[in-house]
DNA sequence: CCGACAACCTGTGAGC
DNA sequence: TGCTCACAGGTTGTCG
């Protein structure tokens, strides 16, 4: 599920409600992640105080007194709240317990990651294998249209796969990047280096205003969902061509079209994105 | 250097 | 109902 404002609002969701509290316990079912996890982590955290909690890109940095525990949720990860002595279910791979809540991580594709490292300082932090070569973060005053057109410049293949390179800009996912392009209205074909800087602006600003309105429409629903007995509902966004094939356009009611690229499906309306 | 693609896994839904 | 196949929102390594 996860693409960036998921990954934030995990963050803000779990952040006032375990910084400053002590790991109690920590236990480790299912090693095998994208990374093979630490045989050791439950032993490193215990008795260690949640100090903070970061996010770069879609990694979560949980910030100890000696250590960061940076965690990715992958394809179908989840990280969550849930009462002492949950009975862990088939893909719950590792519980970290607080005082009074235990912190549980599941993950059915096992894509997802848990990555000790001793670093604690953010710059430490940023040369960690990791988080060395990921590009800038879409929601800080740096990114902009300016910036987006001249990263452009060196890639002459379709704009759609180069909006998801990490190392160039981090966040955008498969949905985030064809919602973004069809509300600046760019095909998700021209060629990255033929966008004009007009285009990027827009660009720029709708991949900001996408992220930003699914991290604010995923905040009260999460809440909801951690503070339930789990069984509700996924937050939905309202896409308006993820997914939609064959749909009518909600600006122009033309079809909404599909293909693949780089291995990803697309969507896009052929009569407002050109 | 760039870009396309397979691989890592399991679950789900469509079609037969 | 049950089987098979295609596909799923991420990342990384390889190959051309």
């Amino acid at each position: 599920m996860p693409e960036l404002p998921e990954v934030e609002v995990c963050r803000r969701s779990l952040a006032p409600q375990l910084i400053g509290q002590q790991v109690s316990a920590a236990t480790l079912r299912v090693p095998r992640l994208r990374h093979p996890v630490a045989p050791e982590l439950p032993q490193l955290l215990l008795g260690q105080t949640l100090r903070d909690i970061g996010r770069r890109s879609k990694y979560l940095l949980f910030g100890f007194d000696s250590g960061t525990l940076i965690a990715h949720l992958g394809m179908s990860g989840n990280l969550r709240l849930m009462p002492p002595a949950t009975p862990p279910q088939k893909h719950d791979h590792f519980d970290a317990q607080f005082a009074d809540r235990l912190l549980r991580y599941t993950d059915p594709r096992r894509f997802g990651a848990l990555v000790w490292t001793p670093a604690t300082s953010a710059e430490a932090l940023a040369s960690h294998p990791l988080l060395a070569a990921l590009g800038i973060e879409p929601l800080t005053p740096q990114f902009d249209g300016v910036w987006l057109h001249r990263a452009l410049q060196k890639h002459r293949g379709p704009i759609k796969p180069v909006l998801m390179n990490a190392s160039l800009l981090v966040g955008v996912g498969n949905i985030y990047a064809a919602e973004s392009l069809f509300a600046a209205g760019i095909s998700p074909l021209t060629a990255a280096n033929q966008v004009s800087e007009e285009s990027c602006i827009r660009l720029a600003a709708a991949i900001q205003q996408t992220l930003r309105a699914a991290i604010d429409a995923g905040g009260s629903s999460f809440r909801d969902y951690v503070h339930s007995d789990g069984s509700s509902g996924h937050f939905q966004l309202a896409c308006a061509v993820y997914g939609r094939a064959g749909e009518a356009c909600p600006r122009c009611q033309t079809p909404i079209a599909s293909l693949r690229q780089a291995g990803r499906s697309t969507f896009w309306c052929p009569g407002c994105q050109s």
